[in-house]
DNA sequence: AAAACTCGCAACCGCCTAAAT
DNA sequence: TATTTAGGCGGTTGCGAGTTT
């Protein structure tokens, strides 16, 4: 680029920019002119704007955070295990599986990630991507996660409705519920004789217990595991170290339809700072629990009545 | 009370691809 | 067809808040 006399060359455009966190006033004047002009265009939206920003500055200020239908607050479990089940499919595809949580960024999908998910690996010296973590996910985490799911009291959720009885609008409005499918099998890890699905007498029993005799769990490469993994996504078991995503309808959801869960966090659909995060599934817990494990010590199995 | 440490997240960077010229 | 530009994506960084010592 030639520089002539009186303009700014590059260099000194660069030094006229603002960096850093926005301000109020630079979000009202992004929020004004998309509100005026629409997304889109980001350059020519920086330059005519105002904003002394560059367009990838602007795009990402308003797709990540000023956006109207952006949700905050903490993920829920069910986001969670979305998390957990698609990056198991599509690896670091953050953009991919945020398309399937509505409302939910990359960045806070990548955030959630980095900062829960491959904590627990670091703490369990296991690499994030190794198949003994994926197990440990798999079978414990995932599981826990369901059970939180399924024993949140404020959940208009129940067996009885989810079991081949959706409706085409539940469909429509709920995808996660297609998604996780109630009807998911026990993990049974070098406990159990059998490998095939125990039928749940009642609803606990439809969330799976952790194995009992965790003898080769989970330092065993899952496709070493003469059990039956875990899948929450099919009605059935898969030996694969994916999870099975099945016939799920993984069609991306928007997320300006309604949003999908029927958790009570409050009044406002993309405002999840009233989730209290009881229902989170506490990573320090798992953590704890492999520790345990590994050390040798007894493990309290919480929810399940098959450890009795 | 204050320093040190940890954590979560917003923002930036560099690369890649597709569209425009 | 080659080059430029814009947009999108994943990786990384830096800062503020919270927690621990």
């Amino acid at each position: 680029m030639s520089e002539t006399r009186g303009s700014h060359s590059k260099h000194e455009d660069m030094e006229l920019l603002n960096r850093g966190p926005w301000t109020v006033e630079e979000d009202k004047l992004l929020t004004h002119y998309i509100a005026c002009h629409g997304e889109g265009r980001w350059n020519l939206l920086a330059r005519c704007s105002g904003l002394r920003r560059t367009g990838k500055s602007c795009r990402l200020r308003w797709l990540n955070y000023l956006k109207p239908d952006v949700r905050r607050g903490n993920l829920t479990p069910e986001e969670q295990l979305l998390i957990l089940e698609l990056h198991s499919k599509w690896g670091n595809r953050w953009s991919r599986i945020a398309q399937h949580l509505p409302g939910r960024t990359d960045n806070e999908i990548k955030n959630y990630w980095r900062t829960r998910v491959q904590k627990q690996a670091r703490q369990l010296k296991v690499d994030a991507n190794s198949s003994k973590f994926r197990d440990a996910v798999r079978c414990y985490w995932m599981p826990r996660l369901l059970q939180k799911f399924g024993s949140s009291q404020t959940m208009q959720y129940s067996l009885e409705a989810n079991t081949n009885t959706t409706t085409s609008d539940q469909v429509q409005h709920r995808p996660c519920q297609e998604i996780i499918n109630p009807s998911m099998q026990y993990c049974q890890l070098g406990s159990s004789s059998s490998h095939e699905p125990q039928a749940p007498e009642n609803h606990s029993a439809v969330f799976p217990p952790l194995p009992v005799n965790m003898s080769e769990f989970p330092w065993r490469a899952s496709d070493e595991i003469h059990g039956v993994a875990f899948n929450i996504f099919s009605s059935g078991f898969s030996m694969n170290n994916a999870y099975d995503l099945g016939t799920c309808d993984l069609t991306p959801v928007s997320a300006s339809a309604p949003i999908y869960w029927d958790l009570d966090y409050g009044t406002d659909n993309n405002d999840c700072s009233n989730y209290n995060g009881d229902n989170l599934w506490s990573m320090d817990e798992l953590c704890d629990m492999l520790k345990s494990y590994v050390s040798g010590a007894d493990i309290k199995v919480p929810f399940s009545d098959h450890n009795s």
